[in-house]
Order: structure tokens, then sequence, then C-alpha cells
DNA sequence: GGCTGTGTTAATGTTTGGTTAATACATTAA
DNA sequence: TTAATGTATTAACCAAACATTAACACAGCC
């Protein structure tokens, strides 16, 4: 049996934003310890276990890449999250300042973070453990329910996904945000990587891609020669 | 497992710059020996073990360069960084034969030289270790995700690059602010080193300044017959 | 048998990526 | 200064990858 909340060292030199990341965070039931620069992090990442780490590129004396080396070198596997982009906590501050209780509700990025995290989280179990116990996930205004195979929007009748439907949204689903090569769909769905399965792929995201169409803020993205990427805009 | 404090033996005479630019180097977590001669630098280059030298070029008794070739005779891996205060041409050539990682013009941005020094280590690393961790890069104001393939200046739509574009980018930016050889980049990205590769090489490379021309602090210089340097200006 | 759900293959068009060509300009060595 | 070599940039071209619709195959089922 494992436990339940996740632990998360967040490494952020800007308090303000690590506040409201830490509360963010906190409030979707992680566990969540904040650093407030590289060495501090690396402190607190040896003195405790922690699921997850997010890091801050941008920061004094010591940066989020270098930290991340430093981290890597004392454990391989765990899970690294970089806070690159400034124009995402220009955002969420803005959102911030609009009211104490409005951010929340704001769909921001940080709602992208939530399921990055949510969605790594679940890759990293689904390493080790055989089977897959998530089976529902939000995807924009939908929700896939993979275990009855059904896909529903609101306000509309659930549509029905084939099998291989299915599998794919739910991998695409397992890899948002990020490149789910398409080798992997290939060997893991239809257990062969050729021509034609390839072929077949593709007709199944086309299918995919008409289903999800309802939500403009969803979308399926092609990395030419490499796979695919779901995203949610927003 | 690697030691995590990385070893930096810094020769300079000006007393003064010296101690202010150990401080600096002290303060983002190197560990620095400052020898104020080259006698001394020598000296204490034999004592140790470094992961890394900053030689002053005009020093008396015994100037940079001979302390380099001294150094390279017994170690031909160590990375050497000059600091030199002519911005003669004939210097930096010098140096290049010599085996330098790179030379900066005194007096220059600390920033520019803590960069160059990471990238140097990042590289020395990444020349080890088989596989490539590092996908996410800084350049100026742009932000590089050579996984996604996305090039992303803030305020801006993320551009897309293609396979060759994403491939010389990040070998520009594993080289920032050094000399990336022509010869490396054709036959790492395109396997083969002709008068062909080499042409689509520098179509390229007119593409990816096409790109980068929105931060007027990014360049991709030429360094005739040798190859290209990605500098980050201010 | 006809019907329905599922998945593959075919056919066709579009997009993307990469090389080569053509031309102009820059640097270097003699 | 000139000739040789190296670099910059645009455009033309071809090939591969992808998108989409439609036709086809084959189950399971009333």
């Amino acid at each position: 049996m494992e436990k339940e909340t996740k632990k998360i060292l967040l490494v952020e030199d800007d308090q303000n934003f690590g506040a409201i990341l830490k509360d963010y965070l906190s409030l979707n039931d992680f566990e969540v310890t904040l650093a407030k620069n590289g060495m501090e992090g690396f402190e607190k990442f040896k003195k405790d276990t922690y699921d997850l780490c997010i890091l801050d590129v941008m920061m004094p004396y010591k940066d989020g890449y270098t930290l991340a080396k430093e981290i890597r070198e004392k454990n391989k596997e765990i899970p690294l999250i970089f806070l690159t982009a400034k124009t995402m906590k220009e955002d969420v501050l803005k959102g911030y300042k609009v009211g104490a209780d409005d951010y929340l509700n704001k769909p921001f990025d940080s709602e992208v973070l939530l399921m990055k995290i949510k969605a790594i989280m679940q890759r990293k179990s689904s390493e080790t453990k055989a089977e897959n116990t998530q089976f529902e996930f939000q995807i924009g205004k939908f929700h896939l329910n993979s275990k009855l195979r059904f896909l529903t929007f609101p306000g509309e009748e659930p549509i029905k996904l084939s099998p291989k439907e299915n599998e794919l949204l739910k991998l695409l689903a397992l890899y948002v945000e990020d490149l789910m090569p398409r080798e992997l769909a290939l060997t893991k769905i239809w257990r062969d990587d050729n021509y034609f399965t390839s072929r077949s792929m593709d007709v199944y995201i086309a299918k995919l891609r008409k289903y999800l169409k309802e939500d403009p803020n969803v979308e399926i993205l092609n990395i030419h020669g490499e796979g695919f990427r779901l995203v949610v805009k927003k």
C-alpha cells in the first residue's frame, strides 16, 4: 500500500510566487516543502524523501539546472519539473492580484502544471506497477473514463470509445503536454511497429481529433517524426 | 557518484581583481584556489586535482600561455579559460592553439564567465555520460525545449523547429559563448563532413539567425574557417 | 442471412523537412 | 590587389511524414 499524499519539493526564489504556488499545490492535496534558493533546496532534498521536485530555472547563485544535476546524482528516478517561462509567473501573479480567492477559479497556467504533475506521477507509478491504477482523466472540458471507455463532454451524450480509441487517448492523456512517442503507442497498443500499423494509428488520431473538436482548447499536435502531444490551452 | 563542488584553479596576478573573482565564484558554489602568478599556479596545479583552470594571459615571469602549455603536458583533458586584456585576434588564436576551451576579454561580465564555466562543465560531463539528459536551454530571452522542438520567446507563439534546426541550436547552446566547431556539428548532426553538408549547415545557420533576431542580444557569430559561436550579450 | 461495431488497407491530398543550386558577399593568403 | 576559399541568403525542388475520407474485412449477434 502506497502512502497517499505525495511530497513535493518546490525550489523558487521569488517568495511571493513560491508561496502562492505552494498554497495552490497544498490545496490540491500535495505536501509541499518550499526552499527559496538552490542551496537550501539541495539541503532539504538530502534531509527528506520527495516524490517530485519543481525547480525554478532562473535563480541567483545556483540555477535550476545545476541543482537538478546535483539531485540527479543522488537520485536517478525522481521526477523533475522546471519552471522556465517568465510569462507564466507573470500571469499567475497577475491573476493573484485580481483578488485573493479569484486566482484559484481562474484557469491559468498552474492548472497545466497540476496536470503535468499528475501525469508524471501516474507515469512513474505505472512504470513500476504492472497494472494501471488510474483510469479517469480530465482533458480540458472532457472527461475520460478509460475503464468504461466513455468520453463525456458536459451537456452532451457520452461518446462510446472503441478499445483502440480508448487506449490511444489514455496514453496521450498520460503524457499530457509532453511528447507521446509514436513508437510507444505502436508497441503498447498495436504490438508492432511497421508502416501499416503506423497508418492505422494516424486514422485513430484523426478520429480522436474529431471527438475532441468540441473543446477548442484541446488539441493533438504532431511532432514530425517523433510522435504526438496532447495539449490543453489556457 | 560524482563529487558535488567543482574545483577551480584561478591564476591572476592582479590581487584585487583575483580576490573579487574568487569570491564571486565561491558564492556560486565553486571551490576556488587562487594563485598570484604563473609559477605559483603551476605548483598548485601539481599538488591538487582541479576541474577547470582560469588563467590570466598577462602575468609577469610566466604568462598564461606558457603556463597553459605546462598544464596541458600534465593533463590533456582539463578545460582552460583565458582572461585577456587585449581584444587582439592573435591572442585568441594563440589561445586556441594551446588548447583553450575559451577566452575572455577583460573587463568582462562575470555572468558571462559563469555561463561559460557552466557550459564547459556541462559539455565535459555529457561527453562521458552516454545519454543527454538536458533538453532545456535558456538563450537570452529565448527558451529552447529540444525535446518538443520548441523555441519560445516571451509573449509570442512558440516557434516549431525542424529536427535539424533543433539539433543545431542545441549544439550551439551547449557551447554558448564558445566556439562550436563546424566539423563537430557536421559529424554529429549530418554524420558526414563534405562540401554539400557544409553548405546545408550554412542554410540552417541562416534559418536560426532569422528566428533569433527577436532578441538583439542573441547572435550567432562566425569564426572563419573554424565554426560558429552563440553569444548572449549583457 | 443482414446488422453493427471495430479495425485495417487504400487512395489522395497536404504539410513539412532537407538538399541542392544560384548568386552575392567576406576573408585570407600570396 | 587579386585569386582562392569560405560564408550568407533565397529559392527551387524532391522525398518523407502526416491527414483525411472512403472502401474493405471480419467478427459477434439478432
